[in-house]
DNA sequence: TATTGTTATACTCTATAACTATA
DNA sequence: TATAGTTATAGAGTATAACAATA
């Protein structure tokens, strides 16, 4: 993976970013949202990476250890995924052996989703990656800006603009 | 714009999140930081449509309106959009006549960026549009909640780790 | 040699429509 | 008629590499 050329492109973009004012955008959730979000994927990402996952593949895997039976568009909409998305990532667990999609009996038209001994044992490390990730969000963001940012955006409710 | 189909999927979708626990997931800042993302992208953006914007080209053209005669790659930095993507985008306003690339005196490499006396006029149009989003998001979420929010998240720092 | 703007390409994600099998 | 899962496609976004002009 050789990136000498766009590395130092990057990095010279970095260090003018501090010249750069902002306007209103300093007065604006959103901007720092995208930001924030930005690092937290790539880092997360980055963390995941090393047993063959990302966020949206884990983010599937602990919702259905946690609605085990669910069906896929529950699932997907849980998550903000769309039905269509979400056929190739469970195929993609799918054939990582870490889950299993069995028909419903009470819905014969649905999926009912579940995880295999070996999704019950990627998850478990999973989890302890994301932790490790947490941990970092929370050096870097600061431990009480960390959990200030986390009790407030988790009463945001998105569901009734959906769609 | 028909969705009868897509709509009455997406709002049974919504229905179950109800009954969907979240497992882990509700103590990890990146899974509130993405949803949050999620509304408010779609919320600005229906906003800024009515005058043929979205949040990214506003995002610019507020950063060029901050610091006129910045470079492109400068304006990419500060707002996390690759540089090979920033030429799309500035194309994009320039052909809507709101923005001006003229050659830099101190670096015959760079464009010096600069406002439209019509981009001007958007910029303003625009930051209200934006205002009245922020409203919508602080009522959302609570004032209290944003205004922790957006201390919280005003204090992350990402340059270290980019590219 | 390195950087700015540019073009090109491959891959991912989003949005949408349509099909099937079920309900 | 409507829904769950699936397939297909078009448009956006991301990542990367390469090139010309310039430093």
């Amino acid at each position: 993976m050789s990136k000498s050329a766009g590395a130092g492109a990057q990095r010279e973009a970095a260090r003018q970013d501090a010249a750069i004012r902002l306007g209103e955008l300093e007065n604006h959730l959103g901007y720092f949202v995208r930001r924030l979000q930005h690092w937290i994927f790539r880092d997360a990402n980055a963390g995941l990476a090393t047993i063959d996952l990302d966020v949206i593949l884990y983010s599937i895997l602990e919702t259905i250890a946690a609605n085990p039976g669910a069906a896929q568009i529950a699932v997907a909409g849980a998550l903000g995924i769309e039905r269509a998305r979400m056929v190739a990532l469970l195929d993609d667990l799918q054939q990582a052996g870490l889950i299993v999609r069995e028909r419903s009996e009470q819905d014969r038209r649905a999926h009912a989703l579940g995880l295999t001994p070996r999704g019950r044992v990627i998850l478990k490390k999973a989890n302890a990656l994301v932790a490790a990730h947490e941990k970092r969000v929370a050096r870097r963001l600061g431990v009480d800006n960390y959990r200030r940012a986390l009790a407030a955006l988790a009463q945001f409710e998105t569901d009734e603009t959906r769609g």
